[in-house]
DNA sequence: TTGACAGGCAAGTATCGGCTTGCGTAACGT
DNA sequence: ACGTTACGCAAGCCGATACTTGCCTGTCAA
């Protein structure tokens, strides 16, 4: 199982993420097309395969043949339990600022 | 203004957002023996300063120096807007699988 | 003032990741 | 059958990045 925040660390394959939100089950040479047309990327086949691999190692693109056609569809559920992660505690202390600091400084040896 | 998603890629710095979640306003020399303490890692304060100041530049972690101390306190607030990006239309299109994904082949050319 | 403590800076190394290049394979049209 | 289309595989290249090493600055206690 591939890492998700790895997968989501390059920006053309956050790119992809956008298009596969915007039109569902596209084919290799389709998100290739569009992402020159309407990002401007200029990434080869071969590249955006690879990126394609790494997003469904993630978990966060599905895939089915069709024929010789692949198509490819966007997951979602990897990205629910990534952010909750460290959003949960926030806003608790929020504001604590200098106060906690103050009495934690004894630590950090041995 | 440095990347959150590269920022959250390596899996040290996620567990560093961990630590400060558990405990707020942490000084480097804490954070690197809570580090090995609890999760084991063997990282050099170096390694952990570096990883700081990436944390740091994407926003993940404000600081403030008292005296010889700087504490780290961690912020959130980058975190919530990067997966709304794509959890928004989440659900909409699921289930159309290979139903949308018929009618498109016949693009991707020039 | 001296020594210990907390942290910063910078160069070097080494591994990883993204991209290219080249070829191969399976499915379609005619 | 033959060529085209859509995609896969694998090796190599190169820049990015995580980590180390070594030294330096500033702060506090005695």
């Amino acid at each position: 199982m591939g890492d998700v925040f790895k997968a989501l660390a390059d920006p053309t394959r956050r790119t992809i993420l956008d298009e596969l939100t915007d039109r569902n089950g596209q084919t290799l040479f389709e998100i290739c097309s569009r992402l020159v047309a309407k990002h401007g990327l200029g990434s080869s086949r071969q590249a955006i395969s690879q990126h394609l691999d790494v997003l469904e190692a993630a978990g966060l693109v599905e895939t089915s043949r069709e024929g010789r056609y692949k198509f490819h569809y966007i997951n979602t559920t990897p990205l629910e339990p990534i952010v909750e992660r460290w959003l949960k505690k926030a806003g608790k202390d929020a504001g604590d600022r200098l106060s906690t600091g103050a009495g934690t400084r004894r630590e950090g040896s041995t």
